[in-house]
RNA sequence: GCCGGAGUGGCGGAACGGCAUACGCGGCAGUCUCAAACACUGCUGAGGGCAACCUCUUGUGGGUUCGAAUCCCACCUCCGGCACCA
């Protein structure tokens, strides 16, 4: 070819512009029904859930970081035949529109809505495949009103309970989420008010009914961290629970029980002392009059700490004696007694006698208070070393000493005999302890569901019935620029006829936290507008638990934990059959702002995706964001790189409309390989393109997008060698293509149809759609490698390579190593002492001694 | 602090007991162009050497192994969660 044609070839073809076509393809889905479910339909049911968005305003790349690879799934699944339900709907209720009602007088409702308004047109411009026939808004009345429903039939069952429990409050803007209490000394975000704890009524679900329950996984395919984490939360802990009584003294009778639980029953004849929660009952009624004031100070004192600073097991220990001792049951010894911080009131029985000698805590509480510390557990022959740190280590010879008629036992089996023998005469028993706590839903705010109850002065509390739900958020809302729930001042809102007497009650005006609405909410997308029961059981039954679940890894232990819960409790009272909500979980990562810190618009570090669309399409993007990392990992964003996915595409464009071409720049362009033949080059194509097929399959499957992008990249690069020459005419050459779109068509859906619809509008074949094609089989024999290359190693450092044919055998490979230039080399004379042939000849390692 | 995760070229990352740095970005050189842009081709971890080639390198320090980025132990840094942000 001369210059001036190749010049003419160039020019010839238009250029790939995203912005022409994708629009143009999102239609043509829509009036195909790509993305609508036949929910009727549950022989191939595949239900894929994304964790729906909390529509902050926000909206940023992160969001199609999330949603974009959970699409290409969808539309993989779809080519292998599954009946893909794809549902989105937005987390509607929470904080943030209440802060930005506080702050601009804007109505919640309007704020939220709007903001789900342009997250609506977002999501469309990813040309994702969301079931939007099927959405689910969860402020709502059409949802909430369900919340409230089977809050009913849990209080029926008995999984609802009312209790006293703190909240961060302030005098100004009542009670306070974690986030809005600032600084060191816990003051109010808005008013800066100085924080309080303060009791409250509210109500629980009885979620440590299922602690056991939630610890066996074998229905559920978590990732191991999210496995770990939700078991540890769950902190299943055995051991005993020990009966102590309190000493006469001059201000107290004494024989009060003082019930402790402890892991280590074995080390009882080594507890010393004993330490009260400052929040235990038993507190009040035990301090001697003279350590009254010290010990109110202190109690007031930790009332203003964070779990997290009491648990801290680097600082100082704090806690003061309250004039008052137990007696160990085990031996009748008189114990003082303590209040100290480090041990909660919420955990085990909120008191624990401490063992200095075994416990790291115990320990440096008695090395501060110089409180006696007794060694009871012991290697034999070092029981008498002096102990400069807690003896916790456990050592199979370690027996039990200074423990009476136990001592010489094992700590297992000493441990067992003591509480046996205390449980027969009822000072103590074996008990198992959990770290998990009661759900606790009530929040004191206005943009949630309300509580479905009435208090009665006569009756009491009193449920809605059924038939009033649901009970109406109020649409006009004065906060009165305060952060106080607005409910609890409107009085139209508050007065209510009991359901029960008649006469007058008022509304309850705590909402349910929004970990409510989130626990069921893929339920709900099966049946929307279901008008009689909040889940349509039939279509639970055949479509749940979900396949596949995606969303961040965040929510490892609270959002993923309380789901399970409430799958069980719905199980409970007959909703669903299941025990388990999901099958299998994956986390993605999270993207960052370039600063390293999460994306929002306070920070003004957040990237609009809208203004990448218009520059590169959006299939440029949903290719970047999978090819730019692992997708559990994340990472901060940066758009560098971006044009080199960009360039990529328009290679396939190039390689699918102008495969006679051939560009300037290229010395050899036209030509094929040196020294290859073009029937060979048909056969490495082939090769290529199906060992594409395989790798890239099973890619899609485990989720690892960059490196699927990765693989096709490769064989996009080799098919462009190809370009020009007399290759580009061959059928081996239209397959490669075939492949390449096929399976390019999930991750980048609009070219791959473009460029589907050219080819095949050439051939005149009958289509609707690549995403309805079927996806390609691996030719295996296709996929064979002929000959390997073997990297050869002395001593573990590569020396050299070898060429073999594929099926050669260890004998033959070790004379061809053996004979190989460098290697004769590197032996310099010597005989391998060792000759290693690792992983069926994948690489050699002759080791040479001295 | 506790629980979980991650540290690899100038950058995003690949390899997860067997060739470290696939693929991409950036950089350098070139083809095309009057020129630029686009596109395309080649080179590109560090140090040494004219070269063939040699040495070093996966957060730090130890260990196991014929062989370690990968497994084990200790430490450092960063990220997620810690129950009222979602």
């Amino acid at each position: 070819m001369t210059q001036t044609s190749d010049r003419r070839e160039r020019t010839r073809i238009e250029r790939y512009d995203a912005a022409s076509i994708e629009p143009r393809w999102q239609a043509r889905w829509d009036e195909l029904g790509l993305h609508r479910t036949d929910l009727s339909d549950t022989r191939n049911a595949y239900y894929l859930l994304t964790m729906y968005p909390y529509p902050s305003g926000d909206i940023h790349i992160g969001h199609w970081y999330i949603k974009t690879p959970t699409d290409a799934i969808a539309r993989f699944q779809r080519m292998h035949g599954r009946n893909v339900f794809l549902p989105i709907g937005f987390d509607a209720f929470g904080l943030p529109a209440e802060n930005a009602a506080i702050k601009n007088r804007v109505n919640p409702r309007e704020w939220t809505m709007q903001n789900i308004a342009n997250m609506r047109r977002q999501l469309r411009s990813m040309g994702a495949t969301f079931d939007w026939d099927a959405e689910v808004v969860t402020c709502d009345p059409e949802y909430y009103r369900w919340n409230q429903w089977l809050f009913l039939k849990f209080l029926e069952a008995g999984l609802a309970y009312r209790a006293k429990s703190p909240v961060d409050w302030c005098p100004n803007d009542g009670t306070l989420a974690r986030e809005q209490v600032e600084g060191a000394d816990r003051h109010c975000w808005r008013c800066g008010a100085q924080v309080e704890k303060r009791e409250l009524d509210q109500w629980y679900l009885r979620v440590t009914k299922y602690a056991d329950e939630l610890l066996d996984f074998s229905e559920i395919e978590f990732p191991d961290p999210v496995r770990i984490m939700q078991t540890n939360w769950i902190g299943r802990s055995e051991g005993g629970e020990i009966v102590f009584t309190t000493a006469a003294s001059d201000h107290h009778p004494g024989g009060e029980e003082i019930r402790v639980f402890t892991t280590r029953p074995d080390t009882l004849f080594g507890a010393t002392f004993m330490v009260l929660a400052p929040e235990h009952p038993l507190v009040e009624r035990l301090t001697a009059p003279d350590r009254r004031t010290e010990v109110e100070a202190y109690v007031a004192k930790a009332a203003t700490e964070t779990e997290i600073e009491r648990l801290s097991a680097e600082r100082d220990k704090t806690g003061v004696p309250i004039g008052a001792d137990a007696i160990n049951p085990v031996n009748g010894e008189r114990i003082p007694i303590f209040v100290a911080d480090y041990v909660l009131g919420g955990y085990g029985t909120g008191a624990i006698m401490a063992v200095p000698a075994h416990d790291e805590r115990d320990f440096s509480f008695a090395t501060r208070f110089g409180l006696p510390i007794r060694r009871v557990v012991a290697v034999p022959g070092t029981e008498d070393e002096p102990m400069a740190a807690a003896y916790v280590a456990h050592s199979a010879d370690e027996v039990l000493v200074n423990s009476g008629e136990y001592s010489g036992l094992s700590a297992d089996e000493g441990g067992r005999r003591i509480v046996e023998w205390l449980a027969r005469d009822g000072r103590g028993r074996p008990a198992v302890t959990y770290r998990l706590r009661d759900w606790l839903i009530s929040r004191q705010r206005y943009w949630g569901t309300p509580i479905p109850v009435v208090h009665c002065e006569r009756c009491g509390i009193v449920p809605v019935p059924e038939a009033d739900l649901p009970v109406l958020l109020p649409d006009t809302v004065d906060y009165a620029g305060s952060g106080v729930n607005p409910l609890t001042r409107d009085e139209a809102f508050l007065n209510v006829a009991c359901p029960s007497c008649g006469g007058p009650a008022r509304r309850e005006t705590d909402t349910m936290d929004t970990f409510i609405d989130s626990s069921w909410y893929w339920y709900r997308y099966l049946s929307p507008h279901k008008a009689d029961e909040p889940i349509d059981t039939d279509m639970a039954e055949g479509w749940t638990p979900v396949e596949q679940y995606t969303g961040g890894a965040e929510h490892a232990v609270m959002h993923l934990l309380y789901a399970r819960e409430f799958t069980k409790m719905l199980r409970d009272v007959g909703l669903v059959q299941q025990n388990e909500p999901w099958r299998r979980v994956f986390n993605q990562g999270q993207i960052l702002g370039l600063d390293g810190e999460r994306m929002s618009k306070s920070r003004g570090n957040v990237q609009d995706p809208d203004e990448l669309v218009s520059r590169y399409g959006a299939d440029t993007i949903r290719l970047f964001l999978m090819f730019m990392g692992p997708w559990d990992q994340g990472g901060p964003w940066s758009p560098t790189g971006m044009g080199g996915v960009h360039r990529f595409l328009n290679r396939v464009w190039t390689i699918a409309l102008d495969p006679h071409g051939v560009e300037p720049g290229d010395p050899d362009a036209g030509r094929l390989p040196a020294g290859e033949s073009e029937a060979a080059a048909a056969i490495a194509l082939r090769r290529a393109a199906h060992k594409t097929l395989r790798v890239v399959t099973s890619e899609y499957e485990s989720f690892k997008f960059n490196t699927m992008v990765a693989h096709l990249i490769e064989l996009a690069n080799t098919l462009m060698r190809y370009r020009g020459t007399a290759i580009a005419g061959r059928p081996e050459w239209d397959e490669a293509v075939r492949l390449l779109l096929l399976m390019l068509a999930p991750a980048a859906p609009h070219i791959t149809e473009e460029l589907w619809s050219r080819r095949l509008a050439a051939t005149g074949r009958d289509w609707s759609s690549i995403h309805r094609e079927r996806w390609p089989a691996v030719d295996e024999t296709a996929a064979v490698d002929e000959t390997r290359e073997v990297p050869v190693q002395v001593n573990g450092k590569l020396r050299d390579k070898v060429v073999v044919p594929a099926g050669i055998d260890d004998a033959e490979l070790q004379r061809r190593v053996l004979a190989a230039p460098k290697v004769v080399a590197a032996l310099a004379g010597r005989q391998p002492d060792r000759v290693v042939v690792a992983g069926g000849g994948r690489l050699v390692n002759l080791v040479v001694r001295s």
